[in-house]
DNA sequence: GGTATTTTGTGACAACTGTCACAAACGTAA
DNA sequence: TTACGTTTGTGACAGTTGTCACAAAATACC
């Protein structure tokens, strides 16, 4: 695929004229991460912003004694990055590919015009960044008022709406991501998610299926945890 | 002060002209609200976009059983609203006068309306946006790593440095919310912040001064807790 | 002033869940 | 296949913290 029409994937830039499309495309830089490299440190200052082509990544904090919070896993088409290059600030949060992983970057500069070149463009991002806001409130509120098995469950549907696929009422979750990176992101333990787990499947909810999940009934599901 | 001139404080607003301000101060409308009323409903969809003139509200999210977890209190100059505006999701959080409050409003189309007019706002408006999604990552990673005692200063640490006045070296923050609020935002018991409350007072950290709360050396106990 | 209501303080206890320990299962490479 | 590393499962236990109960203090209201 050309660098043009993978930026017609990206929901920011969806509305744009292909020939602008094909203006911001030369700008971009393509580059390949295996998996477990670190992409971006969290002290370091931001000056690029990243298009995800193939592949995932994790969004993380660390705090000073090495524990690892996952704040979002994020796919194909997501992008990352953007933080502090609007606000200035440096970065807030470390980005490892989670995969072997392809991206399309562009620098600060670049990036920045695009967004006074095409204010459509800055009001798609104000789209996306209310989304994961919103994203972010319902992850707050699940970390303040649900015990672990709730956090576990909800941590799934997040799961299962960024990853899934549906058929028939039933979710399939392909290559579920191990139960420690679960554990960082409901804010509980490895130990916990394993067992949790075993709760679930025993309440006939959901089923392992190799490195696959499966959830029986989604709608029920997600009734049940949130 | 006119209505322009309160525009003039808001971030947002602020790299504007005199007489854009103008404009976009005709089409807004002054609104007050008495401590404890309700604002905006978490089901009802968002038609307006708010600016804070004066007083303070807060941003909530309610669980089935009832319980309130508190995302944020704003106060003056600041604003509320936009989110819905922007991804035309219904509304994601309920928010409540936390004191006898002033605001000015704008309706969804101007509001619209002065994101294409004048791209800077747009711009401006992802700053803000990017701030809060790093305080929301922030409270995120402090949900998922820490203990109470944290979580409370924390807390304690956000309020200071948007209620505080800073003397030097001392943070007063006058009027500190009552403990249940405290408990709501750090995601734990009412009970745990008044023990935990009494426990940094004995660690000489701060000291409760009537309806004000003290912090002795701000920087230190910033570097003991974050 | 007095009374009612709200807010805070504190003890006792149970329970959830994190930690440690180690075994089992799985995947990968030689 | 064997061997090794990684991931998962599970028991035991202790500690944190939520809940309940009620007293004390502060505040609001008459």
């Amino acid at each position: 695929m050309s660098t043009a029409q993978h930026l017609r994937n990206v929901p920011i830039f969806s509305d744009l004229k292909d020939s602008d499309l094909e203006i911001i495309a030369e700008k971009m830089i393509s580059r390949t991460y295996e998996k477990g490299q670190m992409i971006l440190l969290e002290e370091s200052q931001g000056e690029t912003f990243f298009i995800i082509t193939s592949g995932a990544v994790k969004v993380t904090r660390l705090s000073d004694d090495g524990r690892e919070v996952i704040l979002a896993i994020l796919g194909e088409s997501d992008f990352f990055g953007e933080m502090s290059l609007l606000d200035g600030e440096g970065r807030s949060a470390n980005i490892v590919a989670n995969e072997n992983a392809e991206v399309l970057t562009l620098s600060r500069s670049d990036f920045l015009n695009c967004l006074e070149t095409y204010p459509k463009i800055a009001i798609s991002l104000l789209e996306e960044l209310a989304i994961r806001l919103r994203k972010s409130d319902q992850h707050i509120e699940s970390l303040s008022l649900s015990d672990s098995e709730h956090r576990i469950a909800i941590t799934l549907i997040r799961f299962a709406q960024e990853l899934g696929t549906i058929k028939n009422g039933e979710v399939r979750i392909k290559n579920l991501p191990f139960q420690q990176d679960i554990a960082n992101m409901a804010g509980t333990s490895r130990e916990t998610v394993s067992r949790t787990l075993k709760i679930l499947e025993d309440k006939k909810l959901l089923l392992k299926d190799g490195k696959d999940l499966i959830i029986y009934n989604f709608d029920e599901f997600r009734q049940l945890f949130s």
